[in-house]
DNA sequence: TATTGTTATACTCTATAACTATA
DNA sequence: TATAGTTATAGAGTATAACAATA
């Protein structure tokens, strides 16, 4: 088989993910949330709330996942359902007050994180990875488009 | 709370992932395995097998979880343990004849995906992408090595 | 005594499909 | 009839800790 250029390219994607996930998954767990519920707290995080509907596109959890994950973090006190009153068959999901609290704690030890690794960046060097990755990510959604019409059924 | 510079770079980079991590895990499961089994699959692809304690390492998967895991490829033909020679305590782990042939096929669909994606770019393109991406893993792993002492316990 | 891998337990995530209530 | 979310089920991954065999 032979060696495609891009592969190499992705390899590092790969890597550089993985570090950032190595972090994450591990304070993540300390304050007692699983991987999951803490990309529900992420995606809430900063925003008024969002349907199940809508919570489910954005992580890529499939709606009866989704019902159990929020039914333990509700118990736990992060996050509460609410009726939506435009269309009645719709819940709303948002964060409480410690919900709020915990993404702030989450996300702190990453920032810690991520500001050792950006250290010695000039504006520059983040220009010039903004640039690149931007424009990987252009290319990546337009052949995703291509492949799957993506459901969440 | 402030907005930190590098916290753009890291919604890019976990964007780009995701696109790659979507087509992967359809193709995956499309093949009867689950991620966490083709992280296995793709970990010994190419190589001549290796101990647990190794592929644990380069999967962050424990070894209580990692026995599960080998043990349902195994039923399914794909890889073998082996007892090591030189440390009777240690398992080497390969994949079979089989597990090499689906290896190869999982990784198809992904390089077409990929092919698609990166039609456009010229050789240069490559290079600066590379070059970001590979400054970035420096500083993270730098960044990690100060933080995790790493144990797979 | 330390290390490699297995076993045991309890919980969470997952896909899938049937179901209820709205629209 | 279609959609939003729940429930039910069976299988898989996970952390954790105790264990056996070997070093």
């Amino acid at each position: 088989m032979k060696k495609e250029r891009y592969l190499r390219s992705i390899r590092l994607l790969a890597e550089c993910f993985h570090a950032f996930q190595q972090i994450s998954d591990t304070n993540v767990r300390r304050l007692g949330l699983t991987p999951p519920q803490f990309d529900i707290i992420a995606t809430l995080g900063n925003t008024p709330g969002m349907s199940f509907k809508e919570l489910g596109e954005k992580t890529l959890i499939t709606k009866g996942t989704l019902t159990g994950i929020v039914d333990r973090l509700e118990e736990k006190g992060l996050v509460v359902r609410t009726s939506c009153l435009e269309d009645r068959r719709s819940m709303i999901v948002r964060l409480t007050a410690q919900g709020e609290n915990d993404f702030q704690r989450l996300f702190a030890p990453h920032i810690q994180f991520c500001k050792q690794a950006f250290l010695s960046y000039s504006d520059n060097d983040f220009a010039a990875l903004d640039h690149e990755l931007a424009k990987l990510k252009q290319h990546l959604d337009e052949a995703l488009a291509g492949i799957t019409p993506c459901s969440n059924t």
